[in-house]
This record gives C-alpha cells, structure tokens and sequence, in this order.
DNA sequence: CTAGTGCGGAGCGTTTCGCTCCGCAAGGGG
DNA sequence: CCCCTTGCGGAGCGAAACGCTCCGCACTAG
C-alpha cells in the first residue's frame, strides 16, 4: 500500500506519472468530443502532451484507456447526483445536477457506445448512477416542481443533446480560444432556456409517449455481427 | 439549353442520373450525421447504392459533393424561414421553422464547418437565410410571445444543438430500425421542452450576455495555418 | 561514475482513404 | 442484325493515418 503515501513523500517520477495519467484522460475526453468515435491516440497524447509510449506503458490497448475513461465519469456523474440529493430544494437539486454533468463535458463518452466491451464494474456503476438521478427526478416530481410530464428518460436525453457542444468543440479543435468564454457563456444560456422548459408551469403537454430505457441502453450493446 | 426540357422526355439514362444525385445527396447527409467529419466517399456511395465512379462523374472531388449539399441544405432553409413567415402567428411561424429544420437532419453539416471552402454563392445564400430567421425572431419578439432575453443567436443556437441527435445517429448506425421510431419522438419531446422554455413567461433572466454573431460564424472560415 | 527508472517518439505493418480507370449493360439508328 | 453512344459499377492505385512496439536518452540515487 505504498502508494497511498502522500504526493509529497513518493517519488517525483511517480508524481510526474500521476501528472500524466490525469492529463491522458482530461486529454481523451476531448479529444473524443472532437474527433468521435474516430479519435487516435497519437492525438490525444499530442494533447496530453504526453509520449505515446507513456501513455501505453499506463493502459494496454486504446480500448483499456477509453474504459477507464468511462469508469472515472461515471463516477463523476454518481457524485454530481448525490450532491444534488444533498441539496434540499428540489429544483435545486435537479438543476444542481444538469449543470454539474454538463461542465464534465460529458458528450465524449456517447462516440464510443458500443465500440468498446463494458466491464462488470463498469456496468454497476451505471445502475447505481441511474439509480440516484431516477430518485432525484421523483423528488422533483413528488414536490411538482418538475412538469409532470417530463419522464426520467426525457431529463436523461435532454442532458445527453445538450452535453454535446459542437460549438465548443468545434471553436476548440480550431484553436480559436479567444471565442471560448462566449461560447461557453451561450451553451449556459441554451442549458437554463432548456431548464425552464423542463419546469412545472402552464406548459402544454408534450407530444407523443414517454420514451423507455432501451433508448438509453441499446447502444451500449456490442454489435457482434453484421 | 435542351437539357432545360421536362423529364420525361428526357433519355431514360438522363432520369437514372437524377435519381442518383438525389440519393447521393441524401447519403451523404446521412452518412455525415453518423461518422462526423471522416465520412469516406466510399460510405457514401455505398449508402446511396451508386457505384463510386457515378459519384465522381457527377462532383469532381469530395469536397465538390459537400460544397453543393451546403447549398441545397440553405436552400431549405431559407425556404422555411419563408414559410414560417407565411404563418399569420408569430409564435407558431417561429415553431414551424425550428420544426421544419429539425426535419432536414442538419445536424450534418456542422462537421464539415471549417473543412471546405465556402462559394459566394454559399455566402449569399446564407445571409438571405439569416435575414428570414431575424425577421422571424423579430416579429416573436414584438408579439411579446418569445421572451425577451432570447437573441437570435440563441435561438439559432438552440436549434444547432437539437438538430445533432447522438442518439438517432448511433441506433441508426448499428442498425437498430425497431429503436428508430421510440428515438424520433424522444427527440420531438425535446425539442417540445426547449420551444416551451423559449416561450415568454415567468422565466427567470438568462444568465450572461447574448451571445454574437461571430460565434455562428467563426468556424466556417478555413484555418489556413497553425 | 554506474545502475535503474520512466520518458518521448521514430517507425513497423496494417488499414483506410480519395480518386482513376476501364469493362460492361442498355437503348437507338443504320 | 451490328455498332455506337451513354452512363453505370467497382477493382485497384498511391498516399495517408492508424494502433502499437521498441529503443535511445534524461534524470536521480547511491
């Protein structure tokens, strides 16, 4: 359990390979929201500014780093839910909850349903994680502050569409930073325009049936054959 | 200019052709919508049952095929703006043209912003469109049915982010049919969600400052260095 | 100085790409 | 009947990009 020291009394090589293992997967996720499903890993090295054989010494197959990848948000995602349980005002908390997923930029992960084989690990996690959401979401429901209407599926959706920025990540892989922070500023303004449709309020009723899970889960699955 | 005369008096060979553009065009939405910025001529053609040598007797390069999808694409827009201004209420001439380019799928083109260069033609065809969509907005705006603080920008945001469905994409590229439907009305659902929180009402302020022009428009332009 | 550790990136073999080129099927006129 | 025109499909070319291996080098500890 050497490891578990602090930072300070380890080795600075194993500091410096800490450095780069966080730098590797705040790298992949961009990369990802860029380039898809199509990412390489030369690039995302480049843009971890790590060696690529460094970044093969920490994870045995691009598919090791992208599950990994996946395994840490899920994480995140768990956390942000629990925060917002932890939030007493309903909407708050719901609301608590959208906005911390999204500045995850989460839209990365969507590019590899499917192209990757899920661990059991991981698939728990995912339970757990929606387990949380689903119990947010009915306490926005039971206080009415959430238009009845709206399902568990539609926030998750709603979530999934705006978490993808393609001005973000378009401005990004352009290099034009100078524009970021405005185009930062105009996703938070479509996220609060798409909370105040998500609200309780004189809205008319949504078209059509409430989506199921399986368009949550079917991609997910690996396509075997055809 | 005999080949201005109706189609059936046109060769049977001639009507062939315009079959095949048509479902070159349409293919290549498609297969832009699924693999991003790398879609393959080869996809294309594939998707849209064409022999490859077709493609290329028709656009001369691939960047040709893609320059002339951008046009008929602003074409129809400009043509539903049209349209939503032919609606005697404001409010719904504003829905009729979100709704109407959400039909279209255009969430194909933003990845090929910044990879092909832009026609004046392209430049004059997207500025009417603009044109159209701010007398849209503006006429919503003076009928106090869309809330104030919405910029055109906003909407015209909103409307990028709605039109790139990850999750028709990806159920449709692995070949999930039975999904399809359940996805497309997911997606109405939401774009219901987002239209009612663009609906002035008691909304709370939108958080920062409108977003400009520069931001839609930035990334079309070539990064020729770097 | 030597030994050991972990780094960066050249380059391997393979795959995929944009595009060219050519053989072929299907009418229409002699 | 043949021949000639028209437009089709797709094999295959050189080039580029891919995932991954392997090795020379910088740095630190003793």
């Amino acid at each position: 359990m050497s490891w578990m020291t602090p930072p300070a009394r380890r080795a600075p090589r194993q500091a410096e390979a800490e450095r780069n293992d966080r730098a590797l997967l705040r790298a992949a996720k961009e990369v990802l929201a860029v380039d898809g499903a199509h990412a390489s890993v030369a690039a995302i090295a480049a843009r971890a500014k790590v060696g690529i054989g460094s970044l093969y010494r920490r994870y045995r197959t691009k598919e090791d780093l992208f599950r990994h990848l996946l395994s840490v948000t899920l994480d995140q995602y768990l956390e942000a839910a629990e925060a917002g349980l932890a939030i007493e005002d309903p909407w708050e908390g719901l609301a608590h909850y959208v906005h911390a997923v999204l500045d995850f930029g989460p839209g990365s992960l969507a590019p590899i349903a499917g192209t990757i084989a899920l661990s059991p690990e991981i698939e728990e996690k995912n339970r757990k994680g929606d387990e949380a959401v689903a119990a947010l979401v009915d306490r926005a429901h039971a206080a009415g502050v959430l238009r009845a209407d709206a399902s568990l599926i539609d926030v998750e959706l709603l979530i999934e569409q705006l978490g993808k920025s393609p001005l973000l990540d378009q401005l990004g892989a352009q290099g034009r930073t100078e524009l970021l922070g405005a185009a930062a500023n105009a996703r938070a303004r479509l996220t609060a325009i798409a909370l105040d449709g998500l609200r309780a309020q004189g809205n008319p009723p949504l078209p059509g049936e409430a989506p199921g899970y399986e368009l949550f889960s079917a991609r997910w699955e690996r396509p075997e054959d055809d």
